[in-house]
DNA sequence: TTGTAGGCGTTATCAA
DNA sequence: TTGATAACGCCTACAA
């Protein structure tokens, strides 16, 4: 089922059944009673044109690669559709990709995407440095767009992690909190670094000191956080306030406190990262920083489209820092007073 | 960058390089050393075959469409996975779709698919009939798998929706419970109504009252189940249960009932369906149905694999139903005696 | 063991 | 206004 047999059927050549079909058939000459006769045999055959074919010839798939850690974390979901969603509106399609950030699967998806010639590759949350990267796309002017920080010198759009943090612990320390504890994810991943690096400047800049039994590494799931959460009552250093490097893990710290049986916020206060949609059903409510999660992955998918018109005479896009916003629910209160 | 610059660089022809990169490339008569100079000039030029000419010569992408509603929905990003890492290790790529259940985008997408020539598709949670599908499927022989229950003769992966719930309202009776609400998603669904079923089976067999209200209907988010609980004071029959037809309305629920200064499960016994993963880290965890989404979407996948396979003398795939539990944790428990 | 050439389905160029 | 034909990049008979 091809042109040619639409043809036969329309009895007129494969050109024109090409003119009839082609995205820019308007400015095509036609006799209109020709292509009412190529129309017909469409309908009539239940012809779509091979678009594998046409990517051939014009050196365009409008496919691209979007490569995530873990689709099945609450965080990327809402990424995937503003990737997704600007994608169609624009006649791209999106292979998904899920990397469980190993460089083994990594590798192996950039190469099926690059065989596969897709004009462009998102890739969020990769900590891994990946220096590879740039070789394999080389050869093929593939445009790629990187989602949160980096150390590669593509187009990224993120956010500031650091002052995000900084904000929710300043938030903090204006309750009267100085021993705050901080449950952080892996400390290989520049994301968890920088909200780190926030946490540690808040503390700083209000001359508290911040021991390090406080910073205690979890790996972004919700039972790290109840684990890390679990054992605070024997904590050297008990603090009054929690900051999760992400909502799952302040999900987790949640829970292990009321099964310490601490209350939040009266014994403890608790803050999250991503306000993800469950945070404000959970009750209490969960304070926590809020990401414009879909806005990312809209620009990231917009900055790509630009890269595209770059060729055409465009200029690559510049890095895009999108505000993040603390949203105060009910899930910390004034130190407690002994 | 072609094959062509490669046969130049290493002083072969095509065919020779060809031989070295094909996937049987094993039984191909190379003397070595030629081998190690194509493969040589690869290495130098960073060449990869274009799989776009190998999927128009062969007739196979290697790719698959992936139709959900919506990725945001707690429900759908671990049976994404399921279908991706079942696909990847498989070599096929996934295309995914977001459908929002629009009739619209549905079309666009699945028109898409067929013109980019993917092998299958897994059409998940559409609860729209789409008499159109088969006839756009049709003249491509694309294979098709649906999730859920569909009045689509192609071959499926589902859960029993009745029986699971049958079995969740039984437990509650079992717990002494009589006046049992139940909080459904939108009525329109195949899968609402046979949870609906379950729960009107269940409450027949005991020989209990199931009055109209009830049963209210939710659009399956958080907010709905929120609003529904918290309107609960109010219900002309005051349920002791309620048993919601997924998780992200029954934490609603959760939330609703705390709000209305109602103890869970002290005062109302409350049920989920799904169990997303932070049904259990919230307080008091969730008594839920548990679906195995995961594995949905990877038997959906071998399926398709199945299918592709039916034409080297395979047979189509059966349906296939799998398992639910009950995962009974802290959110009922026996009826308050007044 | 290696090379030549036709074809997968489409579009663009050139003629008619 | 329409038609013939050469690409796009690859693989696979068939020849050498």
């Amino acid at each position: 089922m091809n042109i040619r047999d639409v043809a036969a059927a329309a009895g007129v050549s494969v050109a024109t059944v090409s003119r009839v079909i082609s995205p820019k058939s308007a400015d095509q000459p036609i006799r209109p009673q020709t292509r009412q006769r190529v129309l017909d045999a469409i309908d009539k055959l239940g012809y779509r044109p091979n678009d594998l074919a046409r990517a051939l010839l014009h050196q365009r798939t409008s496919a691209v690669g979007l490569v995530v850690p873990d689709i099945s974390n609450p965080y990327y979901p809402a990424l995937v559709r503003g990737v997704e969603d600007t994608a169609s509106t624009r006649g791209y399609r999106v292979v998904l990709c899920n990397t469980d950030r190993n460089v083994q699967k990594t590798t192996a998806y950039l190469d099926t995407l690059v065989k596969t010639r897709v004009d462009g590759i998102i890739i969020a949350g990769g900590s891994t440095t990946m220096p590879m990267l740039r070789d394999v796309l080389q050869p093929y002017r593939t445009k790629v767009v990187v989602v949160g920080r980096h150390r590669l010198e593509f187009p990224s759009v993120r956010v500031d992690n650091v002052a995000a943090v900084r904000d929710a612990v300043e938030y903090l320390i204006g309750l009267g909190h100085r021993r705050i504890g901080f449950i952080a994810g892996p400390l290989s991943s520049n994301t968890v670094q920088d909200r780190l690096e926030g946490y540690r400047q808040a503390l700083r800049a209000a001359g508290v000191e911040s021991p390090d039994e406080l910073v205690r590494e979890g790996d972004f799931q919700e039972q790290s956080g109840y684990d890390i959460a679990r054992s605070l009552p024997d904590w050297p250093v008990r603090p009054t306030a929690l900051v999760a490097a992400n909502d799952r893990m302040a999900v987790g710290a949640m829970a292990a406190l009321a099964d310490a049986g601490l209350r939040v916020p009266d014994d403890v206060s608790l803050v999250g990262f991503d306000d993800v949609s469950l945070a404000s059903y959970i009750r209490p409510a969960l304070t926590t920083v809020s990401v414009p999660t879909y806005e990312m992955g809209q620009a990231a998918m917009e900055m790509l489209l630009e890269e595209f018109d770059e060729d055409a005479g465009g200029s690559l896009p510049d890095s895009r820092v999108l505000p993040t916003r603390l949203v105060v629910r009910d899930s910390c209160a004034e130190v407690p007073r002994p």
